[in-house]
Order: structure tokens, then C-alpha cells, then sequence
DNA sequence: GCAGATAATCTGTATATACAGGTTAAAAGC
DNA sequence: GCTTTTAACCTGTATATACAGATTATCTGC
């Protein structure tokens, strides 16, 4: 998409090095090599990595800084198109204590929907996580969540109360991309239960699928409820 | 924020470029001036505006087209992050009949809170309207939209069952900048009688205000409910 | 009048040079 | 050892040339 003629030095260097970040190589903060390195590796003139370098930054994945070097931009729209990243830090930002409780952490088959989203078989061990989390101790949301176990193993020893998943894989895997539905919803009864809320209670469902390169990293389903029922950001990129 | 140093005839080029899209001085299927011609008129070099065009395009400003010239980018975000632009188009996508029932088309003063978002004086009049858009016959949004008389003076001659706002103040002003809420609730009595639900059917709500420049276009708040009452996209820019 | 060949126009790419200016690490001085 | 100066390094900018390739309008010939 980004070069679909993928013809010309400058856009090899630009698939290269995109290449690179996708794939995890290049993680965000890392500093690329120089001008000259890219030169002298490649056989290409200053001003063509130059240019290909330019129009990368331009785009968004790189951030340049004159005097110091090229390096990989941090990644900015990672959860959403909206403000909404780690749970936590929202529930803190509204001054509010953040708690969790953990319902679920463990390793589950795969059943066949999530066989059809993680591409693999059903019955196919995968990291299940269940979260209930509060703000002042009051249920806030909801968070049903499958992680790939080839990208996070060290999940089972996670302390969910802690940390988040969200941004225990932001970490390890902090540039990925996805596909997000936004519904309303009203909670059955096990949902209610958790969320101590009742059946009038109107909630948002968010359902969020993420991947790195070729390899889905998480599935999550977020049922939001009150304060955190919504979701505010700037649209148009002009 | 896209050039804060300014300094450099490539950022000027470039500004000047964006000042006359922002404008609507050039709009989206327009064509630029030649490289040539932005030359001679600027007196920098064929390789510095090209550097500069080149940029922009990279940005999503332009589009160029190698023998035939440079072009305003059509305008892609303007509605949302998510998919939904035209609700019309919306529900005629999802093999439904649209139909629209205009429940107000007026001139209609400020009150404070229009005033404190338009930047006017409260009693300043604004075109007002209130419709309610249909699928199959059932309703499926409730629109309550306020906009400014300047820029679209022929308000009050449009025939908002066959047009919907959304699309004539996108043919006038295409691309512009904005913020969105998204959130959940439930309908009050009136919202019931015109959405023909009842107070335990989960709403969505979105409200919705964009500028081009420094002038407010509208102000929008939709409410949706059933099939309607969702919204999908894809998330990361990677 | 119409179709085909031709020319003009325009962007794409690669490369070269020259200098400006910020950053960083090494070297010199105390 | 610490501070200050210096030099190396790196990106930013502007400009020039040369050629490739696509598009569009013009001109020619039938």
C-alpha cells in the first residue's frame, strides 16, 4: 500500500526500513543508522537515502533531529483513533484510585471463533484473561482478553493487579496494527455480576484485534459502563 | 504544528500550500500550478518545490500524477476515524431504504451553549435542524444539527429529506478539522417519540463539531440506536 | 472529420556539491 | 578529577544536471 511500485532505490529503502519496524527489528526510540552508513551499505547517494529517510519522517515513522541521528517514532495511535489507551492511566487521569480484580488468568483451548481470528486450530492453547477494573472501587470495565503465547509468554506470571495487559504488550510489542468495533450494549447476567451493574445499565462494547506484521498479537472485548462509557478525540487529519 | 520552524523556502512553499487548501482558496480535485510555474513565480528551484510538493503528498495533501500535474488530495477523514460518512450512504450500503423525516429546518437563536461553541453572542441566529433518518422505514438516527448561516447560506431552501446535511456541507467545505465524542445512554421521552423506542433501548451518541480554519462549520449530535449503533474501523497508522 | 503520429508538458528518480547548524564525544587545560 | 574547548558527526537546506516515463495537446495525413 504504502509503495506499491516498490521500484527505485529510494523505495526499496523506504521498504527496507519499513521492513524493519514492522517486523519488530527496529523498535521504537532506536536510533537507524546514519546517512552515511545507509550510503555506504546500500551504494546509494546521501541524497537519496536522504530523500527516502524525509519522506518516512514525513510519514510518520521516523522522527529525525538535526545534529543527532535518525530514529524510529514512537508509536502514537496504537490503541485507537481516540484517547482511550491503558485503562489505568485513564481511571488515574479522572483522579480516581485504580483497582483490578482478576477473574480469569490462564491458558485456554481455543474455541472456534477465536480459532478463525488467531488463524490457528481449534483447541490450540491460547492466554485467556478475564479483568474486572475499578475505578475507587467502583467497575468500570470489563476486559475479556486471548494473547498470542509466542508473544507474551511470560503471561501466566504476570501480576494483572499491577499492570495491565495493554500495557504489558505495549511494551513488547508497542507498533502494531488492527481493526476496532464500537457498539452499544446491554450486559447479560454474568456481566452484570461482575460489573455490579444491572440489565438497564447501558454499556459500550468495544472489540479491538491487533497484529504485528503477520502474527495476531491479542483479541479483547471491553464493555464499558458510567464514566468510562465513552470516547472523545480529534477527527480529520488536516 | 506541521511546520513550526517556517523558516526555509521549502516550509514556506509548503505553508503557503496548506494555507490555500485550509482556505478553500484550492480545493480537493484541484490542480496546482506546475512545478515550473511555482518556479518561476517563486523564484526557488525546480528541485526545492519539488521537494516541498513531495512532502505534502507524503502527508496526504496532494496527489500527484507523473505527466499530468499536482492535485488537491480528496478529502478522506472528515467525518470520523471510524467508516461513517453519509448516513445515507450508510444505510443504502446495508441494502436498506433510506428515508428521512425533517422534524425542523429553521433560523434559530443561539442559546448559551451553541454560542459558547459557535464563538457568538447568545441570540445570534443559527440555522437549525432536527431529522430523523430512516431505514426501511425505522428509525435509526436522530440528528440535531446547528450550523453556521455563512457557510451554507442556501440552508433553508435544501430539501433535507432527498440531501442530508452531512453531504451538502461536505460538497461546500470538504475538508476540516474537528472533535468527536462517542458515548452510550439512554432516550428521554422526546428521543423516544421520534427514535419510536422505548427508554430501555441503548443509544449511541455522538456529538460532533468541525471548523475549517478559525470559522465553526456545525455542530452535530447524533443519536443512534439498533443496526446503527456501531462503528468500525482500522486503528494504527502502521 | 477522424485517426494516428508527434511534440510539448509534467512529474519521478538519481546524483552531485556546498554550506548551515545542532549534537555529541573526545581532547585539552586547569 | 572536573570543566571547558574543540573537533567529528549528523541532519537540514538549496541548487544544479541529466534522464526516464507518463500524460496531454497539437499537428499531420488520409
Amino acid at each position: 500500500m504504502s509503495s506499491p511500485p516498490a521500484n527505485g532505490i529510494r523505495s526499496q529503502i523506504a521498504a527496507y526500513v519499513i521492513d524493519q519496524i514492522r517486523s519488530g527489528a527496529w523498535m521504537p526510540g532506536d536510533r537507524l543508522p546514519s546517512e552515511s552508513q545507509f550510503m555506504a551499505t546500500l551504494g546509494a547517494s546521501r541524497m537519496t537515502v536522504h530523500h527516502a529517510l524525509r519522506e518516512l519522517t514525513a510519514q510518520g515513522w521516523l522522527v529525525r533531529r538535526k545534529g543527532s541521528g535518525t530514529y524510529v517514532a514512537p508509536a502514537q495511535t496504537y490503541a485507537s483513533h481516540y484517547g482511550h489507551r491503558d485503562i489505568r492511566q485513564e481511571v488515574e487521569s479522572s483522579d480516581a484510585a485504580y483497582s483490578a480484580r482478576v477473574v480469569a488468568q490462564e491458558s485456554k483451548a481455543a474455541g472456534e471463533d477465536m480459532a478463525r481470528v488467531f488463524g490457528c486450530e481449534a483447541g490450540t492453547p491460547l492466554f485467556h484473561a478475564v479483568v474486572v477494573h475499578c475505578a475507587d472501587g467502583r467497575p468500570v470495565e470489563l476486559e475479556e482478553r486471548y494473547v498470542n503465547p509466542q508473544v507474551l509468554p511470560e503471561f501466566p506470571a504476570l501480576d494483572l493487579t499491577q499492570r495491565t495487559l495493554f500495557s504489558c504488550l505495549m511494551l513488547s510489542h508497542p507498533s502494531r496494527e488492527g481493526v476496532e468495533t464500537i457498539g452499544v450494549m446491554l450486559c447479560n447476567a454474568a456481566e452484570q455480576a461482575l460489573l455490579e451493574c444491572d440489565g438497564a445499565t447501558p454499556a459500550m462494547e468495544i472489540i479491538r484485534c491487533s497484529w504485528t506484521g503477520d502474527a495476531i498479537v491479542t483479541h479483547a472485548r471491553l464493555v464499558r459502563i458510567g464514566a468510562m462509557a465513552y470516547l472523545s478525540g480529534d477527527i480529520g487529519r488536516r
